[in-house]
DNA sequence: GCAAAAGTGTTGTTTTTACACCCATGT
DNA sequence: ACATGGGTGTAAAAACAACACTTTTGC
C-alpha cells in the first residue's frame, strides 16, 4: 500500500488500518439544513475526487466508540459543529448495497493500493442519523478523500454513491414525521427564538404553508414551548415574544 | 475448540465459525404474541442453557443475507414461522451492550473452548426487529444453546441477558406507535376476520378499552379494510361482517 | 397617522366521543 | 320471545380551519 498524500491532517493510514475500526459497520449522516433566504431544506453531501458521485458525510466506527459518538465525530470533523443532535433512523444492510465500487476506484485514484480482499471492499451495513442544523450558520472542512463538500436542495440531488439516495429518502420522511415530538432536541435555532422563526422552520422541512394563528396554536398545545420577554428588533411592527423550549423535555432521546 | 453436542441440527461448528458470518453484527427479534384468552401481551424468549438468563430470539448475519433475511431465518428456526412481516426499529451499539460475558460462560458451559480474542466476544452491534403474531398459532423449537423457549407476559419479564430488556422496551414503544400503519403487513390475523377480532387485538397491544362503534368508524376511516360477507359462527346473535386487508397497503414496508 | 407584522377573538366545520337504539341470530 | 352481540344514528364536545379585528412598533 502506497500514500502519496501524507499531509493531510487525517491520514489514509488511519482511516485503512483495520485495528481501529470495527468491520463492516459504518455510520452515515444526513444532515439537514434550512436555509432561510430561499426558504428551501439542504442537504450536506461530499464530493468524491476525481469522481463524478457524492455521498452523504460517513464514516467507520472506531473500537473504543458508541455508535452514535461516530456519527458526531464524522459530523464534527466535516462540520466543526458540536453537541448536535443526532437521531438514529434505520439501518440499511442488503448486501448489495455497496456493490459499486467507489471504493475501489476511489483508493486507485488516490494511488492506493489495496488487496481486493481488504476489509474496505467487504460488506457494509450502515447506521443513518439524521440531523436538522441552521444552513448559514456552518462551515464545511473537507477531507483528503473529499473535493468539496457541498449543500444541495433535497429536490435537486446529483449522483449519488451506493444507496444514499435511499437512505437520504427514508431520512427525510423520519425528519417529517417526527418533527414535532423532537423539535425540542434539534439544535436548529438559537436559544430564544420568535414563533415566525419556528413557522419559518416548520414550512422549510414540511414544505406547505401555514396560517399564523393556527400554527401558534398548534404549537402551543404540544406544551413544549416557554413565553419570554419581547424582542425589539428595531422594525416597524409590533414586538414578538421569544420563546425557547422548556428544558423538562430531552428526555431519552440520546441514548443508543 | 472441542464440541459435546454433534447431534444437533444446526451444529455448533456452524455457530462459531467465523468465516459464514458477518463479524460485530447480529439481528434480535422482538416477537409479540396476543394472547386472546388472557388478552395480554406476550413476548418470545429463550432460556440459555445453565443460565438464569433469558434473551430473545437472535442470531449472527451470514455473508450472503440481508438483515431481514437473517430476522426471518432466526424466527424461522425457532418457530418454524414463515413469510412473517418484520419491521425493523432501532439498532443498539452501545460499547458497553454485550459487557457481561454471557457468552462466555455460555460456551464453557457447554465444554467448549474458545479464545478470549475469538470474535465472539468482541463488539456486536445488534439490529433490533419485531413482529406480532396470534400466539396460539406458534409452536416453538428450541436450539441446543437454549433450554426451553417460552412466552412471557410484556409485563412480567425475567431477567434479561445483554440489553435486551431495553431492546424489548424500545420495541414495544415501536410497536405501539406503528399500529395503525403497519397492522396490514402483520401477519397476524387469519385471512378473513371480524371487526371484534381486531378490536381485540388493538386492546391487547394498546392496553386500553375502546368503545365498539367508534372503534369501528376510526378503523374504517384508516381506509385499509375490506368488508366481505358475513360470517355464521352458530352463536345466538346478529352475525358480524368479515373483514380483510385490502392489498394495496403493503408497500416498501420491506425494504432494506 | 400609517404601514407592517404580531397578538387575539370569533365563527363555521370537521372530527371525536359518548350514548342510544335497532337488527339479526340460535335457542 | 328473548338474550346476545353486531350494526347504525345522533347529539354533545373537542379540535381544527378560515377569517376578521385589534395592538404595537418605527417612521
Amino acid at each position: 500500500m502506497k500514500i502519496d498524500d501524507s499531509k493531510n491532517k487525517q491520514s489514509l493510514n488511519e482511516l485503512i488500518d483495520t485495528k481501529n475500526f470495527v468491520a463492516h459497520i459504518s455510520v452515515d449522516c444526513v444532515i439537514f439544513g434550512f436555509d432561510k433566504e430561499n426558504k428551501k431544506l439542504k442537504i450536506l453531501l461530499l464530493k468524491y475526487h476525481d469522481l463524478d458521485l457524492w455521498s452523504l458525510p460517513g464514516g467507520f466506527v472506531f473500537n473504543d466508540e458508541d455508535l452514535r459518538q461516530a456519527a458526531s465525530r464524522v459530523l464534527y470533523e466535516r462540520t466543526h459543529l458540536q453537541d448536535i443532535f443526532l437521531d438514529q433512523f434505520h439501518t440499511f444492510g442488503k448486501i448489495t448495497r455497496t456493490e459499486n465500487n467507489v471504493h475501489q476506484i476511489l483508493l486507485r485514484n488516490k494511488g492506493i493500493e489495496v488487496s481486493k480482499d481488504h476489509w474496505i471492499f467487504q460488506r457494509f451495513v450502515t447506521v443513518g442519523y439524521c440531523s436538522l442544523i441552521d444552513y448559514s450558520l456552518v462551515q464545511t472542512f473537507p477531507d483528503s478523500f473529499n473535493e468539496t463538500c457541498d449543500w444541495f436542495y433535497v429536490d435537486q440531488l446529483p449522483k449519488m454513491a451506493f444507496d444514499h439516495e435511499r437512505i437520504i429518502a427514508v431520512g427525510l420522511k423520519h425528519l417529517r414525521k417526527n418533527l414535532d415530538t423532537q423539535i425540542v432536541a434539534y439544535n436548529l435555532l438559537p436559544e430564544k427564538f420568535t414563533m415566525n422563526d419556528l413557522q419559518c422552520l416548520y414550512e422549510i422541512v414540511l414544505n406547505e404553508k401555514f396560517r399564523r394563528n393556527n400554527f401558534q396554536r398548534k404549537i402551543l398545545g404540544l406544551n413544549t414551548l416557554q413565553r419570554l420577554e419581547k424582542l425589539y428588533d428595531g422594525s416597524a411592527n409590533k414586538a414578538p415574544y421569544l420563546y425557547k423550549f422548556s428544558d423538562i423535555q430531552k428526555e431519552d432521546l440520546t441514548e443508543e
